[in-house]
RNA sequence: GCCGAUGUAGCUCAGGGGUAGAGCAACUGAUUCGUAAUCAGUAGGUCGGGGGUUCAAUUCCCCCCGUCGGCUCCA
């Protein structure tokens, strides 16, 4: 006997009941936008036949996260049914759903082209529209090895074994059988709006010692305007690509002659950079942080000790020999900040002790990695490192946290994704401490409020971590901040303070970076702005222009004027129309036009106009200018909040 | 590094075994103009680099480099 709930109603039905024909009897309108059901909390299909006892039934909306999931993944399975009776050299792999999409890996004779892709997709088109149902079967795991072993398919014999289940199960739509555990959309036609959108290599469970396979990626949503919106956004992510920008605004390049990875800051990108750092080293100050520069090279030895020409040789660049030693350019600055500690003696009475630095680190990164300025093999980390006693951890990581996420704040972004990363099963140090540091990460992200998410067995090796990642306008997650407290350096350096008694004892370090790189960090505000920053980073933050060359000594004069101010200003008094000066200033994104004419230069005012079309009734440059102080600084000190910020 | 695509003027791109073309930008001149493109003219390229095939290569072949989409990696 079968007692099945639904929408708060019950009814009690036989054996072989599927989950259907209890809808169909209880509440025929949650069949409306489902694509699939929960049946007891877990996912299930429509005729699923339900087991004995109690099954509460819910139904899974296309439009829900988990309906979604269920659609794209039929839809993989529909695109491995084109493509198998397109390509007959095509081996199944896997085809699941991922986050705003789906693919499969088929391991060909000869790779996709563009116009497989055309192909395939009309296939599915086909297969869509025959509306084939998708069947579930279960095999017992020797009879499925059989199945796939008949139609050559390695790959799913190869999960099959490692399942090591008794039973698997196997779904059939038209003549297309594949290994899956479901569920799956009723039937092929529901699949009602999805694309395809690349293809790539990708090796077969993601290891480079196995074969390379050819994944093609797709997506499928719940209807044709939920994909047309989905592509609109991949759309308005194009358009905000820090590399075209980049080189639209003059920002920074790179070139073949010096080498890939390797930034060129131009004048107006380096302005930001300079506005960043500068904000970034007065907060230091203001939060008793100490500065210091570090050599770019030292000797090979220093990167023995703490451990990295072991772990990481193959992210170093070669070393040098200088005299006899070798050296290498610097992969991080830790070594250098210990090394500075420990110069001298230390008291518990000196710690904690912060060591801040804009520091500039070389990691070979494999070609294929890098991307724009978000993976390069030389860039800027904003780090310090935090030497202190254990009691002091817990305070220390609070400050750190906050002081984190003020600096976010201060550069617009409001939205975070917080993750503690705890012990995992191969360590470094005392049980104790990491109880301590776990203990003393976890009450400073609770004191904050904000949500987070543990990631249990994820912390490094020498210590627990929290990672805060930027959420930008588009809601996407980038990865920036890191705090990590660290047992193993201190430990490698042999690194030491005295206590109250006069004993000898080892200091906790945290490593930390806010920003994490500027190159990257730089990146991600291009593409959260669209390359229109706001004013207090805006590379040219006013232009002053001319209507006719009669206003030339005037213009020149407000110029001056707001130089003095410390605007950073242009002029533009080229011999043009008046409408080419405003389009050539917005598509370059400059935050304020100031348009002088006759009536301007008369009334000793100036017309501003922002960025976009807002237009101002003219004013003098001193109601111009207390007009945009406040704008002129970074977010958080407009809102009040603490900090010592650059006015 | 691997798979695939790609590299032609500053930018966006067309072309194609007989040493290259457009639009925008640049430069020169005319125009003195009021909130997203005034008109005319001029100049600009060892067709990513190296090697090979050929009477002849930017075009075909090979190797290398860069870039793009992924895989992998991200202390």
């Amino acid at each position: 006997m079968i007692r099945a709930r639904l929408a708060g109603k019950e009814g009690e039905y036989a054996q072989g009941t599927t989950v259907l024909d209890v809808i169909k009897d209880i509440d025929k309108a949650a069949l409306k936008n489902a694509v699939a059901v929960k049946v007891n909390g877990r996912a299930r299909g429509f005729k699923d036949v339900l087991e004995d006892g109690e099954a509460v039934i819910e139904p899974i909306g296309s439009d829900t996260k988990e309906g979604l999931e269920i659609l794209r993944h039929s839809a993989s399975h529909v695109m491995a049914q084109a493509v198998k009776s397109l390509r007959k050299d095509a081996r199944l792999a896997i085809g699941p759903a991922i986050e705003d999409g789906f693919y499969y890996d088929f391991d060909v004779d000869r790779p996709f082209t563009p116009e497989d892709l055309v192909a395939i997709e009309a296939g599915m088109k086909e297969i869509i529209k025959a509306d084939y149902p998708f069947v579930a079967e279960t095999f017992s795991s020797s009879d499925a090895l059989a199945l796939f072993e008949r139609m050559g398919e390695p790959y799913k014999k190869e999960i099959i074994e490692e399942l090591k289940a008794d039973e698997v199960c196997v779904y059939k739509q038209g003549d297309f059988i594949d290994l899956c555990r479901g569920p799956h959309v009723p039937s092929t036609g529901w699949i009602k709006a999805f694309k395809l959108t690349s293809f790539a290599g990708a090796y077969w469970r993601g290891s480079e010692k196995n074969r390379m396979l050819q994944r093609i990626y797709g997506t499928a949503f719940a209807s044709k305007q939920a994909l047309e919106a989905h592509l609109t956004r991949l759309e308005e992510a194009k358009k905000r690509d820090h590399r075209k920008l980049g080189r639209e605004l003059g920002l920074f390049s790179t070139s073949d002659d010096i080498g890939a990875g390797l930034t060129l800051w131009h004048p107006a990108g380096a302005t930001v950079r300079r506005v960043i750092e500068d904000f970034w080293k007065a907060e230091h100050v203001a939060n008793d942080y100490s500065l210091v520069y570090t050599p770019h090279i030292a000797q090979v030895g220093l990167w023995k000790t703490s451990g990295h020409w072991d772990f990481y040789r193959e992210n170093l660049f070669s070393p040098m020999d200088v005299e006899g030693q070798d050296y290498i350019v610097k992969p991080m600055n830790c070594p250098f900040h210990i090394e500075i500690y420990k110069s001298g003696l230390k008291s518990y009475r000196d710690l904690p002790i912060r060591y801040a630095e804009l520091g500039t680190v070389y990691r070979y990164e494999r070609s294929g990695a890098l991307h724009g300025l978000l993976r390069v093999r030389g860039f800027t980390q904003d780090d310090a490192h935090i030497f202190m006693t254990p009691a002091q951890l817990k305070d220390e990581i609070k400050g750190v946290l906050n002081f984190t996420l003020y600096i976010l704040k201060a550069f617009g972004f409001n939205e975070f994704d917080i993750y503690l990363s705890t012990r995992p099963d191969k360590y470094v140090g005392e049980l104790e401490n990491w109880a301590l540091a776990e203990d003393a990460l976890k009450k400073a992200l609770d004191s904050t409020g904000l949500a987070y998410a543990i990631d249990p067995g994820e912390g490094v090796f020498y210590g627990p971590k929290i990672d805060v990642k930027i959420k930008d306008m588009l809601g996407r997650a980038w990865q920036c901040s890191t705090i990590q407290v660290d047992f193993n350096l201190p430990e490698r350096f042999d690194v030491t303070y005295r206590d109250e008694t006069g004993a000898e004892k080892r200091p906790i370090m945290i490593h930390r970076a806010l920003m994490g790189s500027l190159e990257r960090f730089f990146g991600c505000l291009i593409e959260h702005y669209a390359g229109a920053f706001p004013l207090w980073l805006a590379p040219v933050q006013a232009i002053v222009m001319t209507v006719t060359d009669r206003n030339n000594a005037y213009a020149e004069k407000v110029r001056a004027r707001l130089k003095q101010s410390g605007i950073r200003v242009e002029l533009d008094m080229r011999n043009e129309k008046l409408g080419f000066k405003i389009r050539e200033a917005q598509l370059r994104k400059i935050p304020y036009q100031l348009v002088i004419g006759d009536a301007e230069e008369k009334d000793g005012k100036a017309a501003p106009r922002a960025m976009g079309s807002k237009t101002f009734e003219p004013m003098t440059i001193d109601e111009f200018l207390s007009r945009v102080k406040d704008e002129n600084r970074p977010l958080v000190a407009r809102e009040g909040l603490q900090g010592n910020t650059l006015s």
